[in-house]
DNA sequence: TCATTATGTCAAGTATATATTACATTTTTT
DNA sequence: AAAAAATGTAATATATACTTGACATAATGA
């Protein structure tokens, strides 16, 4: 999978560490990290927390067309 | 959860039976069930294929305000 | 420069998404 | 009314999301 720069940026535009992300939504951050890199494939939930922590969409952090 | 309507009208828009959608995205038909009636949380890379299948975006089908 | 924080990664464990098989009921079609 | 198709559900099995603990390096701040 590719990475997904989308949600490194919208987390970097909220001045959060991955840290401060995982604490947020109740995950480690591993899993945010992972998330970020690529390397799998969230529950529908997880990636909905995040967004609500972002201030984004689904589509706008993870819709690719 | 609750049941997921938009899902379950969104494949009636299409004429597909459960079984016809389970098919177009590689799943059961029970997985496509249990996402209906809300018994679980898919992976947002089987929600987007279900939302090609269906010609609908993850905001409309998965996201909720 | 040194300490701290942030990031990337790995191995081993636990929780849960998804498969398989099966059965009962409801809905649609003939 | 009967047959066929669609739906809801359950039990057991497997794949994988996510955790925990750990280590290395990069970036940031004192």
């Amino acid at each position: 999978m590719a990475k997904n720069l989308r949600l490194k940026a919208a987390r970097a535009a909220k001045d959060m560490s991955q840290k401060d992300l995982a604490d947020a939504v109740g995950v480690t951050r591993q899993t945010v990290n992972a998330i970020e890199m690529g390397d799998y494939n969230p529950t529908v939930r997880l990636c909905a927390a995040i967004c609500r922590a972002l201030e984004k969409t689904l589509n706008e952090l993870f819709w690719e067309e």
